[in-house]
DNA sequence: ATCCAGGTACTAA
DNA sequence: TTAGTACATGGA
């Protein structure tokens, strides 16, 4: 961790808008990070406002009314496949107002996760990402499979071989967030991410 | 052809 | 509560 503090320095969090957040975590959810930008470019491309800035076009993130309105078929054409569903359910509720992120961001990291899970299409990785990035929980530690790998082999000594292999079931989610939110405090997050940009970026 | 990718829902023990 | 399995899509 001294080490890749080091060479990592600078690295931030953001703030993203919690809707925008949500739904882009959906999309993240069993596929790469290129997929994830093709359907989040759709997304912006077929429902979005076009802009212009700096003499550049861009789109918008459609508003969480234009997303509940979308058919599923016009969902599809932006190559989100079975995610298409869990992503008109969240615009919509997100829409009515059943979900309020303005208090989750008041909630403590537990209470706060339990709501977000209660989408479809939203487990303990993708709530975990939506506390991290939008609503401030800075000792949220969201596992995908990269972190795993690196806890695996970094951190494996903190564990009684209750890792099977790479398989990241809800079980060992929960027994490898526990373990390292207990072991890097409130400051978890910040080291989940200096730990999954250094070793995703230099493949080691 | 088969596996994998910033996982989750569903079903049956 | 906990394992097995299906799931859309596209690249390797």
């Amino acid at each position: 961790m001294k080490d890749v503090l080091s060479k990592m320095r600078g690295l931030r969090l953001m703030r993203q808008d919690p809707y925008q957040c949500l739904i882009s975590f959906i999309c993240a959810t069993n596929t790469n990070i290129p997929m994830i930008k093709r359907m989040l470019t759709n997304i912006c491309v077929n429902f979005g406002d076009s802009v212009e800035y700096c003499g550049l076009k861009f789109h918008t993130f459609p508003e969480p009314k234009r997303l509940a309105n979308a058919s599923l078929n016009e969902l599809y054409r932006c190559s989100v496949g079975y995610r298409a569903r869990f992503i008109q359910r969240a615009a919509m509720t997100v829409l009515n107002g059943k979900i309020d992120f303005d208090s989750l961001r008041r909630k403590n990291y537990q209470n706060a996760k339990k709501e977000l899970i209660d989408f479809l299409g939203v487990g303990q990785k993708v709530a975990d990402c939506i506390l991290l990035f939008s609503l401030e929980k800075l000792d949220s530690f969201p596992i995908d499979v990269w972190i795993a790998r690196t806890i695996i082999r970094y951190y494996a000594y903190m564990f009684e071989s209750e890792l099977n292999g790479e398989k990241i079931t809800p079980k060992v989610y929960s027994i490898i967030s526990s373990k390292m939110r207990g072991y890097f405090g409130v400051y978890a997050g910040y080291a989940q991410q200096y730990l999954y940009c250094y070793f995703r970026n230099n493949k080691n």
